[in-house]
DNA sequence: GGCAAACATGTAATTAATTACATGTTTGAA
DNA sequence: TTCAAACATGTAATTAATTACATGTTTGCC
């Protein structure tokens, strides 16, 4: 007789796939996931280690990953995880499967607009003004992130999503600074 | 000697201030705001009732909202809420306060995008096509929105935020369809 | 050699949010 | 008059996610 052992993994726990996605292109440590979710895809979303490494162990539980053992110098233990072919499918079905579902998008400034009532509302001036700079910083830190990660223009050939998603964001935050600058005051 | 009362809201609790913002537009009960997360800043925000009438009692608790209870034809039980004037405080501090944090944006088909390597993958214009009909959707119904909702023009002078909002939304799915076609074969 | 930063892995507590369960009333149309 | 849709209010169970707690190793610089 076994114990019981419940392994399904919920159904809108989009965090697995885009691990399995990671490991896919390399086999790598929760420390080394953590880190991409603070580089590469941060913009896209965010994991804490705290996340990670309990997902990791119901993934390898699923059957979906598995784990190597390894010791850098005297006894630094790592756990290098890696796809296996049932986890491998599970990211292709997914990729493959439709995203017929609008995002949500919680922008608290845009909720705190829609409580001014009228156009000389002393607070909305600062608040666009506020705003201005920070997505005016944030273009301009996308920017410089094409620029590094797309240097050479023959990256573009095998990480085309990655640059479609950063030529996207690009263009959100682009449009979203100028969207303001129309409602600014000179 | 009391017993012990814990109403420290959690401190990013956003759906209380838009409950707040509801109730300063008008008092009402907690059916009535759980329809106009489906209606009017269903676009912006979601929540469901049984998200709601536990928030209103916690928010009762802390001070920021009454209640006074009413009975519609023999029997039927209902909750008007109205803010306190230190719910209103927490409304009017809410505003005024900056909003410095980007909006980390979890847009599924964008995670997807990231694992397309290749610009000839097989998958990719599949998924355009799916998110531009997804996106043209979503724009013709915001157009139609702002036209319902704003049809009488002198409703933009009272409602200004809103208006705002809604033409934002507007831009961003422009922008979103335009960007998507910009990479779609024809 | 000392020391800080980065490497590495975990658990606990709490909050936010969704889905499901649960119950009863009123309104309005067929 | 019957019946469905809308009105109205709750609780329970579960999941996702964040913050805090907790511990130890290795690397590289001064």
């Amino acid at each position: 007789m076994r114990l019981k052992e419940l392994t399904i993994i919920g159904q809108r726990n989009r965090l697995q796939y885009i691990i399995l996605g990671l490991l896919n292109q390399q086999p790598q440590t929760g420390y080394d996931l953590a880190k991409a979710f603070e580089n590469e895809i941060g913009e896209f979303w965010q994991a804490q280690h705290s996340q990670i490494y309990p997902l990791l162990k119901r993934m390898e539980n699923a059957g979906d990953i598995t784990h190597e053992d390894t010791v850098t110098g005297e006894k630094l233990a790592k756990k290098q995880y890696k796809l296996t072919p049932t986890g491998y499918q599970k990211l292709v079905d997914w990729v493959s499967e439709p995203s017929p579902e609008l995002t949500p998008n919680k922008d608290e400034f845009i909720l705190k607009l829609y409580f001014i009532k009228t156009a000389d509302d002393p607070r909305l001036q600062p608040m666009l003004r506020e705003q201005y700079q920070l997505h005016q910083a944030q273009l301009h830190h996308l920017q410089q992130r094409r620029e590094t990660v797309f240097a050479d223009s023959t990256t573009v050939d095998h990480a085309y999503g990655h640059y479609l998603i950063l030529d996207h964001a690009i263009e959100r935050e682009t449009h979203y600074v100028e969207w303001l600058a129309q409602y600014l005051n000179p």
